[in-house]
DNA sequence: ATATTTAAATACCAATCGGTAAATAAATAT
DNA sequence: ATATTTATTTACCGATTGGTATTTAAATAT
C-alpha cells in the first residue's frame, strides 16, 4: 500500500498523473512545444482538456513539468557524468552516453532540451528562453568539472575548461540534429571517437 | 533597362518578388516553417494573402522558395568550401566560415537548414523531411571530397572520409544552436579550433 | 473606346488553436 | 440521508490558423 492511499475527500483522479506526465513528454519530446497539440495531447494521454488543465494547469506548465521529468529521468545520467575520475573520461562518458541516448529506440531520437523550442512564433518566447537555460546549465556543469580537473592536475595547464565544456555541449547539440535527422548509433559513436582524440590531457601539449 | 523590362500584359506587380523572397527568408529563418505565420509573412512582406498566393503558392511553396534563396545566396560559401586545396582547408574554412556566419549580425543566428523545422507537428512532416535531405547533402558533399582528398594523399589513408564529414557536419549542427542560445563568433572560433586540432593529415596517425 | 489580362484589396471560409463555464458523477464528512 | 469536495464530461468560447471567392484597379491589345 503507497503512502499516498490515504482516503481523500471528493471523486478519485481516474488517470495517474506520472504516467500521465510521461505521455505528454513523449509528445513534447517528439513534437516540440508548439508542434504538440492540446488535441493530440489530451488524445495520447487519455483525457479530456478540463482534466489537464485541473491537473496541470496549462500547456506551459504541463511543458515545464514533462521537462522536469526529463531531467530527472531520462537524462539523469548527465549529473553523474561529472563523477568520473578525469577530465578524459568525463568527456568521453558525456559523448558516448550522450550517442547512446539520441538514438535509443524506446523513446524520441535527439534531445528535447536541444529541440522542443528551437525556432519558434514570438508565442513560444519563454520556452524558448527556458531551454536555452537549460542548455547552458548544463554546459556550465562541465566547465566546472573541468576547472576543478585543471586544479587536480589531470587536464592541460593551457586547456581552456570553458571552451572544452562549450566544445563537447556542441558535439552533443549536433549529434542531437543528427540522430533526430536519421544518424545511427554507431555513426554517433564515430563522431565521439574522432572527438576525443584530441584531448588535451595532462601530459600532452594542446597544440 | 533590365530584359525583363518588356512590356507585359495586365496590371503590374507592384513589388519586386526577390526583395518579398527575401523578407520571407528572414522570416523563416528565424521562426521555422511552423512558427512563421501567414499574418507575420504578409505584414513585412507588405502585401495581402492573395496577393502571396498568386506570387509564390502557398505556404510551403514559399518556404521551399526562401530555401533556395537561402541556399543561392547566404550559405552559397558552402560549395565553394569543396575548391580549397586540402582536406584539412576545406574542413577549417568550413568551420571558420560557419562561425562567422551563424553569429553574423546582418541577419538571423543560427542555419535555417538545421533549425527550421527540427520539430514540429505532423503536418509539416514534408517540410522537416525535406531539410534533413538538405542537411544530408552537405554532408555528403564533404564526403566526396574528403575521399578525392585521400585519393590525392592530403588526407591520412586510415581516416574515414564519411565519418570526417558526418563529424564537421555534426559540428556545424551544434554550432548553430549554440549560435541561436546566444554563443559569441569568437566563442564558436574556439570551438573549431579545438575541432581541427585532431584533423587526420597525411603525416600524422590518426590514433 | 472597348476587350482582355493580370494584380490588389476586401471580405470571407472552415478548421484548429489554447482555454473554460456549466453540468454531472463519484468519493468522503457530518 | 445530506452536504461537501473533487474529477469528469459535454459543450462551448474568442482568436488565430492557412487559404480563397469576389470585387476593383491598372496595365496592354485590338
Amino acid at each position: 500500500m503507497s503512502i499516498n492511499d490515504k482516503k481523500l475527500r471528493g471523486r478519485p483522479r481516474v488517470f495517474d498523473m506520472d504516467e500521465a506526465l510521461d505521455k505528454a513528454l513523449a509528445i513534447f519530446w517528439k513534437r516540440g512545444y508548439e508542434g504538440a497539440s492540446l488535441a493530440e495531447l489530451t488524445e495520447t494521454l487519455g483525457i479530456n482538456k478540463p482534466s489537464l488543465y485541473a491537473a496541470f494547469g496549462n500547456k506551459e506548465e504541463l511543458f515545464k513539468k514533462s521537462l522536469s521529468r526529463y531531467t530527472a529521468g531520462p537524462v539523469a545520467f548527465v549529473k553523474d557524468v561529472i563523477n568520473e575520475p578525469t577530465a578524459f573520461k568525463v568527456a568521453e562518458r558525456f559523448l558516448l552516453n550522450a550517442a547512446e541516448f539520441l538514438t535509443a529506440a524506446n523513446h524520441p531520437k535527439g534531445c528535447m532540451i536541444v529541440q522542443a523550442a528551437l525556432s519558434s512564433g514570438e508565442s513560444s518566447d519563454i520556452v524558448k528562453d527556458l531551454l536555452i537555460q537549460y542548455r547552458y546549465a548544463y554546459e556550465q556543469q562541465l566547465a566546472a568539472r573541468f576547472e576543478k580537473a585543471q586544479i587536480d592536475g589531470d587536464l592541460a595547464s593551457d586547456a581552456n575548461p570553458k571552451s572544452l565544456a562549450k566544445y563537447l555541449a556542441t558535439l552533443h547539440q549536433g549529434m542531437s540534429v543528427q540522430a533526430t535527422s536519421g544518424a545511427s548509433k554507431d555513426e554517433l559513436f564515430e563522431i565521439a571517437k574522432l572527438a576525443l582524440k584530441n584531448w588535451p590531457n595532462k601530459n600532452k601539449s594542446s597544440n
